[in-house]
DNA sequence: TTGTAAGCGTTATCAA
DNA sequence: TTGATAACGCTTACAA
């Protein structure tokens, strides 16, 4: 038997009420209060009333680290994210919170001001015992294989890993690329620049790279390469550097991402009286919002982000399932948003 | 004495590595562990040596759920926003995650499709026993007494209470709109039009409250008021219910945030040939990223949000510390951006 | 400084 | 269906 129950006493903090206090006051047994909160449990529909009774009377309701405790599931899942990732696509954040949240499950948020660190923030994801964890950033094969080890769930949201086979939803990034590359030679543009993300960004890399490789495949001279940062400012300043670079304007400027581009198309027309896209195109990635505005409507390749993260949950809630679920990752392709800031070729009708 | 210890059978799942197991390796006792992870704990330096020792060899880390259960500190805290204030400032919620993070706390997030939905959402929280909330939301009286009631410190983002004291980041709205409507009016504007937020958003309403409240001071005619949802297609279709409304273009526009105002620009432009700001002034709130980009310079009003949203968890913090601070909620100003798409009297010279 | 032992608030097992 | 009772993994007096 309990030695002391609800000290109301005046001395110090009040005590927390119990599943002890709500048996106490329905007469009933702790462990028939526990049961009344466990969903498929065999309760007599006398008892699961006077049990809910008291508990709404005491304010009673579980708690989450005991539970856990005995348990083993915490309920919570990681969500990592670099803080680009973060700013850029307030949308990606916004539907795995939701479809966490319809799993029963609760969204612990980890954002790296670095993508270095990551090591620290694993180590709060261990302790908190996490069923399982969605990753946008990162991560070492090291890293990975720690969640293996430690049987952690884990999905990668447009990361991949070289070594392991990681489920993970994925955009094809360089595809996607090397469509636009080869739309934008086949109407005739000859001389590419691109403004590319920032080096520490796995996408910028492969978008990048995709441009790179349709390039020397089509034969057309090499681009020029200017730094980046996905912001306004690195669009407007990276077209500068292109044009000093090349001693004149090119004809094509592809930007790691629209925020570059719509910086970039901006600096163009306003300030140095570019036409846009007569006398040089501009193209960028991901389809946010702001490059459909009438002001921009640029040319972009949007990728189905909100498909990806609510498949990233999908993936995971089945990962926490079945334990030993062998699920690959899964691939999304870029679809072109043709937009009015470039010259593309008319497409043969299907 | 503990009956027995790491079963690395072949059987079903492998159980978890816990302090007892370090003690064991170490050859201490396992609250000699439990000292070793505690920052100002008395434990020889020896001890401390062969404990992390044996900690790093068998990949030890403390189980947080356990530990909260006797400290009754989850260092966990919840973070509650509406959907729209998520996607609006993805900053707000950046910042508050690094500061959460600085204190050595975990966010635990929650978002809100619809405003309705926080009864639920509540209840996880006290299941949670996080040590701590900050709201962006709207709670009702009731609500924020559980908060009281479960001795769980909160702090409101730019929501207040009307009945309670509760601490409390917010910023000026209605001082704000005031400041606006009082700049165009000398500037000569007489036929004001306000395309407004959504009903459920607080922040609209205040913005709203304070530009009625001015006009009619300064005994302007009534304005043309049309609802919207924040979105860039509400700006523009606001505008033209407006001039529907009004039978020509208003003197000037007031949106109620920036992605409106700009989508009323870009209509206004570009599709009705309304010269901005010499026929019509156009202004909007928030100073988000995007008003100021080239092709708009927004009129606006910035809010430092950094600053309410670091000085949010600051506010938090003490409450945590201190349980019984009597901490009221602190105010701050927003600051208008002139732009370029109102007509602003000057101001006299301090 | 160190070890012993008593909780923290649940869920799970097993008789009754 | 119910009620004892034993975990779960940790922190914290208290005694050595």
């Amino acid at each position: 038997m309990r030695k002391k129950l609800n000290n109301t006493g005046a001395g110090g903090a009040t005590r927390r009420v119990t599943s002890y206090d709500v048996a106490l006051a329905a007469g009933v047994s702790q462990s028939a209060v526990s049961r009344c909160f466990k969903p498929g449990a065999s309760v007599s529909p006398a008892t699961q009333a006077k049990v809910m009774q008291a508990a709404a009377a005491l304010d009673y309701i579980p708690n989450a680290a005991a539970r856990s405790l005995i348990t083993r599931r915490s309920n919570l899942v990681a969500v990592i994210v670099s803080n680009l990732a973060n700013l850029y696509y307030p949308q990606v954040l916004s539907e795995l919170s939701e479809q966490i949240a319809r799993l029963g499950k609760r969204l612990l948020l980890f954002t790296l001001e670095r993508e270095t660190d990551i090591g620290k923030v694993l180590c709060d994801v261990w302790q908190y015992q996490v069923d399982g964890a969605i990753v946008a950033a990162c991560l070492s094969d090291q890293q990975i294989a720690e969640f293996a080890r430690r049987e952690v769930p884990l999905v990668l949201f447009n990361r991949r890993s070289r070594e392991q086979a990681v489920p993970a939803v994925l955009c094809d990034q360089a595809e996607a690329a090397r469509l636009l590359v080869s739309r934008l030679a086949e109407a005739g543009h000859r001389q590419f620049a691109i403004i590319d993300g920032p080096g520490d960004s796995a996408v910028a890399q492969e978008r990048k790279a995709g441009m790179l490789d349709r390039l020397f495949e089509l034969g057309l001279p090499a681009p020029i390469v200017v730094g980046g940062n996905y912001d306004y400012a690195s669009g407007g300043l990276g077209l500068r550097k292109v044009i000093d670079r090349l001693g004149r304007v090119p004809d094509a400027v592809i930007c790691g991402n629209d925020i570059m581009a719509i910086g970039c198309l901006d600096t163009a027309r306003q300030q140095l009286g570019i036409a846009v896209p007569q006398q040089m195109s501009v193209a960028g990635f991901d389809a946010m919002e702001a490059s459909g505005w009438l002001s921009y409507n640029i040319t972009t390749l949007r990728q189905p982000i909100q498909q990806m993260a609510s498949d990233a949950v999908l993936m995971l809630d089945r990962l926490m399932a079945r334990c030993g679920g062998a699920a690959e990752g899964r691939r999304y392709r870029s679809s072109l948003v043709e937009g009015a800031t470039a010259r593309l070729a008319m497409m043969a009708a299907a």
